[in-house]
RNA sequence: GGCGCGGUCGCCAAGUGGUAAGGCCGGGGACUGCAAAUCCUCUACCGUCGGUUCGAUUCCGACCCGCGCCUCCA
């Protein structure tokens, strides 16, 4: 089945064009490794990974290459106030994103490029701007991309090349005039950045002196030794990097090497978090360790973010993260119950393992509508509908052990294009202090012995001291009250 | 000013030219000593005004409101 997915390039929904003779290139912006990721970029890095899911059950060979940008102003300076070289400072926060987004699930990438250990082709690639005129040095010796001599320069985000220039006219163009006078024009941007006191010792070697490489054209080179300088398929990211990242991607590559540089563009709408901008000022900048210490599941971190359009800005609430706690916990009831049909019953532990993975399936059953919403433009909410549906409409209670068995080859399909496991929410392990589980235990024996004055009695002390208690028939669990 | 997105039940959110999926919350019920959990069950005419049409929430136009990018940013 076409897997169809709204390119911001033609701004319409188009099937992918998968390539016979070779793999699908798939090339994503990554992080800048200057601090812990937050829920925002993660949002982005999910919405990739499920449609690399999605390619790779429809059965297309994919490589993924998403890159990390371990040098930039912000690196370079962070580095510095924690007294650390670039490399040791960065490389802890590439452990930790690794770290992340393993615990969101994410796939690992076929490969994970760095800016710094090709700045060798970014040097190659500006040479061949400058030798072919898109380039040239500016006075305080950086070099920028000529944008003039780029006749193809905005065509991604339909912006025209005189309009360009009047922007330094209007308040949001104010910033540019700063180093205006080291350029030619106002809208040419650094290639290679001259080295700068500031940058301590954070300097390459170039034809042009010492320096650094610019931000854009780090993903230009990194593209073109990744794919071996063919024309990717699919190119993804942020919305916001589509002005101006993406589009001197475009003119930094397609000036260099005459070939079109992209066929599809994948842009993910930005993260709101309780109805406002996310930002440092307003703490609301949450990463996994921040959600994890609020006893978040990490996994209805992943269902809240990947589960709405992503082409829609999403506001990220605690409202959300508990509806989705909620909904996976119905997902997980269903396939519990799914799992006592089977003549061998298989335990929730293993269900991960046994059925979220890609079975070579043609037919999803049930859950074929489910399936044909995520190829549609990864349409995860209409997929969730479907699967809510089916789940809904109680059709387990006649089934046969195979057709069980059927149903949770479609359904593990499903999760696993979605990445979601079931069943990873652990026991929240607080510190239960001794005095509580004291009278916790004498509640349990009061009620066993059916004295229900006392036990009520009991579960009042515990619940003004901030405990909760809820019983299952054989047992009985303490929780702290949030 | 330029480019772009959106306004659907209390919240979140799909969708279609023929009278609107789903999730959460809430109400009712079952079950349970109670509570929790679980299960069953209930609730919308789609921003405003025009137009096209046999018929529009879905197409077109205007307007109102909200938002993003145009500067580092997933």
């Amino acid at each position: 089945m076409p897997v169809k997915l709204y390119d911001t390039f033609s701004r319409s929904n188009q099937a992918l064009s998968i390539p016979k003779d070779r793999p699908f290139y798939f090339y994503c912006c990554g992080p800048t490794v200057y601090g812990p990721a937050h829920i925002g970029n993660f949002r982005t890095f999910l919405v990739q990974d499920v449609l690399r899911r999605v390619l790779e059950i429809d059965g297309t060979d994919v490589v993924h290459v998403r890159n990390i940008t371990d040098v930039d102003d912000k690196t370079i300076l962070r580095s510095q106030e924690q007294n650390q070289s670039l490399a040791e400072f960065t490389e802890q926060w590439i452990e930790r994103f690794h770290k992340d987004c393993k615990s969101l699930n994410l796939l690992s990438p076929t490969a994970e490029p760095k800016a710094l250990d090709h700045i060798d082709e970014q040097i190659q690639l500006i040479e061949k701007l400058v030798e072919k005129d898109n380039a040239y040095q500016g006075k305080d010796g950086s070099v920028y991309f000529r944008v003039q001599s780029c006749e193809a320069y905005g065509k991604l985000n339909r912006i025209k090349q005189d309009e360009l220039k009047t922007q330094s006219s209007n308040s949001a163009g104010q910033a540019n005039l700063a180093d205006e006078y080291d350029r030619e024009s106002i809208s040419d941007f650094a290639l290679w950045k001259a080295r700068k006191p500031e940058d301590g010792n954070n300097f390459w070697k170039s034809p042009w002196g010492e320096g650094r490489p610019g931000w854009h054209l780090e993903c230009s080179a990194m593209v073109h030794s990744s794919f071996n300088g063919a024309t990717i398929d699919l190119h993804g990211g942020g919305i916001d990097l589509c002005f101006p990242h993406h589009e001197n991607e475009i003119a930094q590559s397609e000036s260099a090497y005459e070939k079109p540089f992209c066929t599809h563009w994948f842009h993910s709408a930005h993260l709101k978090v309780e109805g406002e901008k996310m930002s440092k000022s307003l703490g609301n900048l949450y990463t996994l360790e921040d959600l994890e210490a609020k006893n978040y599941n990490l996994m209805a971190v992943r269902y809240t973010l990947i589960a709405s359009s992503y082409r829609q800005p999403l506001n990220f609430t605690f409202d959300s993260l508990h509806a989705s706690e909620s909904a996976l916990n119905k997902i997980e009831r269903f396939a519990e119950a799914l799992l006592e049909k089977l003549e061998q019953p298989v335990d929730t532990d293993s269900f991960n393992h046994n059925y979220v993975k890609t079975h070579a399936i043609k037919d999803h059953g049930l859950l074929q509508n489910a399936w044909e919403s995520l190829c549609n433009n990864l349409n995860t909410a209409a997929c969730l509908g479907s699967l809510f549906g089916v789940i809904g409409s109680n059709s387990i209670s006649k089934m046969d052990s195979a057709e069980a068995e059927e149903l949770l080859e479609s359904l593990g399909t499903i999760l696993y294009a979605l990445g979601i496991n079931l069943f990873t929410a652990t026991a929240k392990d607080s510190n239960i202090p001794k005095a509580i589980l004291e009278l916790a235990e004498a509640r349990w024996d009061a009620k066993q012995n059916k004295d229900y004055a006392k036990a009520d009695a009991l579960r009042k002390e515990l619940l003004s001291a901030g405990w909760e208690i809820k019983d299952s028939s054989a047992d009985y669990e303490i929780h702290p009250i949030d």
